[in-house]
DNA sequence: GTGATTGCAAATTTTTTGCAAGATA
DNA sequence: TATCTTGCAAAAAATTTGCAATCAC
């Protein structure tokens, strides 16, 4: 089976309701963002979302509802070199380009190269469950000497 | 050759004046305390020093030479799913086990699979240049439904 | 001695919280 | 309508900054 997507703005919908919380403005104004942008702060998308001009969201409500969706499982926290806490609309297992310069990510498609990782490392940790595997490349852009060039 | 360890403290003060930097006792300090924390952020590196009572060190300064070690490269940042950022006093390729629980790490021996990851990526993507890959295993203790046992 | 480094306190930035007002099912 | 959500504003937490005092070389 392909690689799981992004839930469409429907499917999102359809998760709220399954997980029985309302389908409010502001949770879509967030999904949709969180769609444009893929990897999302709670400013970068209460920016996005102001600029778009659509639907008000406070600040305060997006942290919350970033928040929310990660404790759902349906975003994933993820770990990045500046200090605020960065969101992905995906879950589960895949790959990033982390780019030290703008301190940004994209996703890297992962052919099979996690399946590889996750065979290699089941039954490794005894009393564990993996929620999930994260690989992160952490990148700069090209002409640097003491690096391994890709 | 073996998987790089942790700098010493006396190969620790080698990297300071190769770099031009002082051997500061709060410098010294820190680089004591992440030997013993091997992930630290900001506040738990303050107060393991304060504990130990033996230098004092600002948090303003901890933040300073946590920022520094990882701008040389002798140190990285790491962000947990907590919303501080996380120093390692490694560098290089090594594996994680992030426990969502309590938001901690711990270090995973990593035979060879960084470099089977390495070789599977080499020249992925073009215009970049690895720095480093950054593997983390996101785990709950177990006793779950839908994760994978591990 | 002199320039690098630290401490302090204040400024920013990021995240969280409490509660009244408003929206959704 | 009943409950869940949001907004606002304020608090808390995390990080950064400016500058005088101090320390390592």
């Amino acid at each position: 089976m392909p690689a799981p997507l992004y839930p469409s703005l429907a499917s999102f919908k359809n998760l709220l309701h399954k997980h029985g919380l309302k389908a409010t403005g502001q949770r879509l104004a967030v999904h949709e963002a969180m769609l444009d942008l893929i990897h999302g702060s709670a400013d970068t998308v209460s920016a996005h979302i102001a600029a778009k001009g659509e639907q008000k969201v406070s600040v305060a409500s997006v942290y919350t509802i970033l928040s929310q969706m990660a404790e759902l499982g349906i975003y994933t926290r993820r770990m990045g070199g500046g200090s605020k806490m960065v969101f992905d609309v995906r879950s589960g297992n895949h790959l990033h380009l982390y780019d030290l310069e703008t301190d940004s990510f994209r996703d890297v498609p992962d052919d099979d190269l996690i399946d590889l990782i996750e065979r290699n490392v089941r039954r490794r940790f005894k009393g564990y469950t993996i929620d999930h595997i994260d690989v992160q490349f952490v990148c700069r852009p090209s002409k640097r000497k003491n690096a391994k060039k890709i």
